[in-house]
DNA sequence: TCATACTGTAATATTATTTATTACAGTACA
DNA sequence: TGTACTGTAATAAATAATATTACAGTATGA
């Protein structure tokens, strides 16, 4: 992924964590990564979508996580804003040809093993672990 | 990475691996790949510049591996490819905010031991491996 | 020695992806 | 009932990836 979504995630919930249980603007956390406050939100929607925020509407509102810390691995979100492929994208290739036409199912379990193994190491540490480094 | 490269660089190893000691030509390798014959030069150069192929120029020239499939490890390949970062780019986060002048360490040395267990994950297999899997 | 079939590479165009911006409806509080 | 938020759609702008064109350089062999 070319994308910043997982910085952003985390940057979220590294200040949700850091400020619990304040709940936070979307407005603030966006002058925190200094992105637009639009993305931030649509994250926040997502990181909601996945568990792992509480969001609350009207004046005064904004979010706070949905679980302690130490109870969110960093594969959790790394899964909510898993790209399509870890990897970067597959070819089309020429059905034509023998190895062009199996490639791409080859490509696809090579692919799902190396994301296990990134998976597997991102699991091993809580939002809290990552938390506690900041001094 | 958005981008197709450790696709095409693995097509194009594969169709060297398999049609050991053969040379390729480039506009083959494309068409298979269905993609532009110039962006795999670029990728055959990059792969040479990696020690992973070796290329003649001229007529009836192209190019082959520069050692036996078996040698190549699938993370020779990642390596060659690698994009910046694994898991998507950084933000420039506010200076200002305690959290935000922190956060991209810790992004680094979190980025940099999730991209090793990958690694691992894919030296654990050779271009051999891989093409082995072709019926 | 010259036509041919390649690689290598630069320059540019096109397309796809990502991020930013604008706008506004909906909600809760005080 | 004004104010400060979230939620979301629509669109624009910026960036990244790929395709295309063009041509110089190189080796082969007729």
């Amino acid at each position: 992924m070319t994308n910043g979504r997982f910085a952003t995630a985390l940057h979220i919930l590294t200040l949700l964590a850091k400020q619990e249980p304040e709940l936070l603007s979307s407005a603030y956390i966006a002058g925190s990564i200094n992105i637009n406050p639009v993305l931030v939100r649509k994250e926040i929607r997502n990181l909601q979508n996945h568990g792992l925020i509480l969001s609350k509407e009207g004046k005064n509102g904004g979010s706070t996580l949905a679980k302690p810390s130490t109870k969110i691995l960093l594969s959790d979100i790394y899964q909510a804003v898993r790209p399509t492929t870890l990897l970067g994208r597959s070819n089309t290739p020429n059905p034509a040809c023998p190895i062009g036409k199996q490639i791409n199912t080859h490509i696809e379990s090579l692919y799902s093993s190396a994301e296990e193994a990134l998976i597997q190491q991102l699991g091993s540490q809580t939002l809290a672990d990552f938390t506690n480094r900041f001094s």
